[in-house]
DNA sequence: ACGTCAACGGCACATATCGTGCCGTTAGTG
DNA sequence: CACTAACGGCACGATATGTGCCGTTGACGT
């Protein structure tokens, strides 16, 4: 055959060739094509191949998220809190709501709710940063005479992620700029120092 | 045989005999028993006695979480509007966190992430009864004058209720007396009359 | 250039679940 | 007492999981 096909076994090549096909699985077949057997069989893979990767598809999912979300996370700090935060949540929202982030996503928390290890998981290497980044923003925000010095920051960051969350899982309202606006209204009508 | 032996057959009442099956797998097993299969072996019933009844698992877990959870929607509506609150959150969190609503609430929202009029049926028959009870406590507070009269109500719900939310399903905090305080206190701050 | 060996693709297997079909039995109705 | 629908039990095909086996391939050291 001629060198075009393409040849066998590349070691950790191979990872990210297995986590380029969950992501392209995601796009196309969304959630429900997420499982080890549809993406070996779309990476011309055997299972082990997978499996001595992963434990299991949850931890695959994982990596693929990481993979497709690291560049989401980070403020860019610029500017007022509101705009920062409403750009930060309007791009956080539209990741969560298309593929190939969307279904993946999806599909670990479902699989986290009969998981209580994996549900750790998310939050430690997902959730847990969300947090932290936005704690850090509006606790600058804060030192900057933006937001009133006695409010309990990190609990505020939980109900704002929360609500985004909320929304996203559980309801069929879109996350929408009305969404965000009325999300960022209310904390800064809550805590914005007057004339901000 | 003696009529001791359960006869077969009896119509609806084996309805309400499936949903008690169902309640009580959840309690031993949790999320990871509630299967087709394993509700009907228990119950020592074919499985067509149960898809005769609900097209899909999800609705005879829909119909369980009815009936095992009419009680714990409606507020007391006594007391001030901070006490109120605190006792249904902290009623609410138990259920959630405890068999057998839990394990089978869990259930239904993982498979809502793959079925998007799932997800619409848990709204509209569990979640939008929750804020609308809870938004009807507040209006009336606010009506009492124990609220400030400019505050979007609608949308302060969809943050209280979402925040316990993404706590049960995401965290592995547990909801309890401190996180529920801190977010009443939190809701209180923002839109309580100075003094209340 | 050649050998070695782990990684690999392909296949099969045991197990579990889903949803459906069939059949003989049983309970409620007229 | 006969009729009929609901029923329990069983089997099936399809799909997924996780593991085992086998022959092949490619990277690496010598």
């Amino acid at each position: 055959m001629s060198p075009s096909s393409t040849p066998r076994r590349r070691g950790s090549e191979r990872t990210l060739e297995l986590l380029d096909v969950t992501l392209s699985l995601a796009e196309e077949v969304g959630y429900r094509g997420l499982t080890v057997e549809a993406i070996a069989r779309r990476a011309g893979v055997g299972k082990h191949t997978i499996y001595r990767r992963w434990p299991t598809i949850a931890d695959l999912l994982l990596d693929a998220l990481s993979h497709v979300w690291s560049s989401e996370l980070d403020y860019r700090s610029q500017g007022a809190i509101r705009a920062d935060l409403r750009e930060q949540f309007l791009r956080s929202s539209y990741a969560l709501s298309h593929a190939p982030l969307g279904p993946i996503y999806r599909a670990v928390i479902a699989a986290a709710q009969s998981d209580e290890s994996l549900r750790a998981a998310i939050h430690s290497r997902f959730l847990k940063t969300v947090e932290e980044s936005t704690l850090e923003r509006i606790n600058l925000a804060q030192q900057q005479g933006q937001l009133k010095s006695d409010a309990d920051l990190a609990a505020v960051v939980e109900v704002l992620v929360g609500s985004l969350y909320y929304r996203w899982l559980l309801t069929d309202r879109a996350i929408d700029e009305g969404a965000v606006d009325g999300l960022i209204g209310m904390f800064m009508d809550a805590y914005g120092e007057s004339g901000v």
